[in-house]
DNA sequence: AAAACCAATCGTACATTTACGATAGAGAAT
DNA sequence: ATTCTCTATCGTAAATGTACGATTGGTTTT
């Protein structure tokens, strides 16, 4: 019986797809790009406010979107301006968009 | 302390696209769907040939790529024909062309 | 009728995700 | 220096996801 996970290689854009679909994946997060594509940029406190989680939840699903490249965070002493990564987003844009072909 | 995980609402297509997302949340998926998109349709043993993992993982992630709608399976005894659902795949398409404009 | 084949499902183990409240830490304002 | 504000992180609970081998069930072939 093998019991621990076993990583498998894939190439690097099925990678780099399926990190971004895992991102897009939570319809909270969704909304939070929606957001940030409307507005450009926004703070950790007006997401807080707009969405019916609490600011723990929101900052998770920041750290997220940050990992995943999608999103960048800026200090902006004592706030944190959030905006899309637009490098990345235009690769996943890519991505999509050759999948879908 | 809530301990029990409650649903929030959304728009439909968030939650559409989400769900679409999530599905393709896995790089396994991801290979699949690329399969299917060349192939236009296979049977379930061709992708565990294909595919470095067992049997009943594959049958897993096709039943979740069937639950997300981006798939169907049509009996051909004694084996399963899978195809891209067309209709969803269009929806699917659709929306995360609308997402990144 | 029995054997063989294919694929879904079951049972299980472990990892990850999602949510919360509480706490911490960095900077600004008093 | 102390207080206030904002947001990340910690700790925790519950749900979901990912993988496996074993089993089951339907269909075909023998």
């Amino acid at each position: 019986m093998k019991r621990s996970l076993e990583h498998i290689e894939y190439k690097e854009d099925t990678e780099s797809l399926a990190k971004f679909a895992k991102a897009l994946g939570h319809p909270t997060r969704i909304v939070i790009l929606k957001y940030l594509e409307n507005q450009s940029c926004c703070f950790t406190g007006d997401l807080v406010d707009v969405l019916p989680i609490s600011q723990s939840t929101v900052s998770q699903h920041l750290k997220e979107l940050k990992n995943a490249g999608l999103i960048q965070g800026e200090l902006k002493p004592p706030k944190i301006k959030y905006c899309i990564h637009p490098e990345n987003w235009k690769i996943a844009k890519t991505l999509f968009q050759q999948f879908f072909d």
